[in-house]
DNA sequence: CATAAATGATTGAACAATCATTCGTGAATA
DNA sequence: TATTCACGAATGATTGTTCAATCATTTATG
């Protein structure tokens, strides 16, 4: 009676399927204009099986958003807040968070609709929230042993955090063609000067 | 039979009235789930006369975000590119800049929405890149200048004013709540450093 | 001044289309 | 045979838009 593991695997495929086409759609056309039709069209999925594998849109919506924060979150969180040299650091922190928003264009548009209305989209914003402090709290860390070596010149740690978290999400809002990989090398060292390092 | 100066003033104010609700709830729900029903309502007008003033739902979204767009542009491209000193004239047009863009809020949450699913809004779009081609050529020319100088480190011009607009337009998404006033202090220099500015 | 005609805004019921969700039936697997 | 997924027609609710009737205001006429 119970599935087989076959089967299992089938499912999960399906249900990865049913998720990809339903993260580009709502990223394309928004959450009220992506129909369950038009997701299931393009999964190659019946109608029904999407309720199958979600309770309803707004679950479905839910999961785009927040199951791949967690890998991401780890990706963006993978730089060392008390290095040896924190300038070559951030140098280095910055170019992997450009390229890697350079590559989840969608997904983050899905983030700056649910951003951009907080409140209708309230627990998941608190995820996102949640990852955001943690974020900004590890960049700030690194900012301030930046400054304590004298690398880095006397700023508020918090808001300079901040404006790069800003300007990374802000890239996305900038760059809506593909040719904007071309520029990812200049990006690099201008996003470093937010930091004021010393060394000229 | 024509309509009385003062005819005239109401349909205007009722315009007006219609609009700000429409903008209102286009920012805090979205296009498709703001139904003209529900504008009607923050209006207190009837439901028949939303379509007397605009011709369908479509061109209410567009006005919103367009009509306010030409005094928007104006505010945000008054600064002189060619200064005498240009790290002075960065410094006071990132104050009106980050000020200006606070004030706006609900605004800038329409534009994101545009942005974000571009191809959809593609009309809407296009004015929005227009301005913004304007303001990053501005923008650059100011650094260039400041550069010439020798007040501003040597660096591209374009990815440096490409990522404070980046900056500016994500601050929005970074600050949902209204106590953000606070930091507007902290970011004006911290952003200055976007730019290389020489003296320490 | 009084009245009528004309113009054009105001209104909300009616309409057709679309949507998310439910559910009964069929198919496949263990 | 029992269980569970696959399916899509049926349902009920909601939407943008249309439109015919109503109302307010202005101009023309006596």
């Amino acid at each position: 009676m119970p599935l087989s593991e076959q089967q299992i695997l089938n499912m999960k495929k399906k249900r990865e399927t049913i998720l990809e086409a339903a993260t580009s759609l709502f990223a394309t056309e928004g959450y009220e204009a992506t129909t369950i039709k038009k997701i299931s069209e393009a999964a190659n999925v019946s109608f029904g099986s999407v309720f199958t594998y979600f309770k309803d849109k707004e679950e479905l919506f839910y999961t785009a958003v927040v199951e791949p924060l967690k890998e991401l979150s780890d990706r963006i969180l993978d730089f060392n807040p008390d290095p040896m040299d924190p300038v070559a650091e951030l140098e280095k922190m910055i170019a992997v968070h450009i390229k890697l928003f350079a590559g989840i264009n969608q997904y983050l548009t899905l983030v700056v609709q649910v951003v951009g209305q907080h409140q209708r989209y309230a627990d998941i914003f608190e995820k996102l929230d949640t990852f955001h402090d943690e974020f900004l709290e590890k960049v700030s860390i690194l900012i301030q042993n930046g400054q304590k070596k004298g690398l880095l010149i006397q700023q508020e740690p918090l808001p300079v955090a901040t404006l790069y978290t800003s300007l990374l999400i802000g890239i996305r809002l900038n760059n809506t063609d593909t040719l904007y990989s071309n520029m990812l090398d200049h990006y690099v060292p201008a996003a470093l000067q937010l930091f004021g390092p010393k060394n000229k």
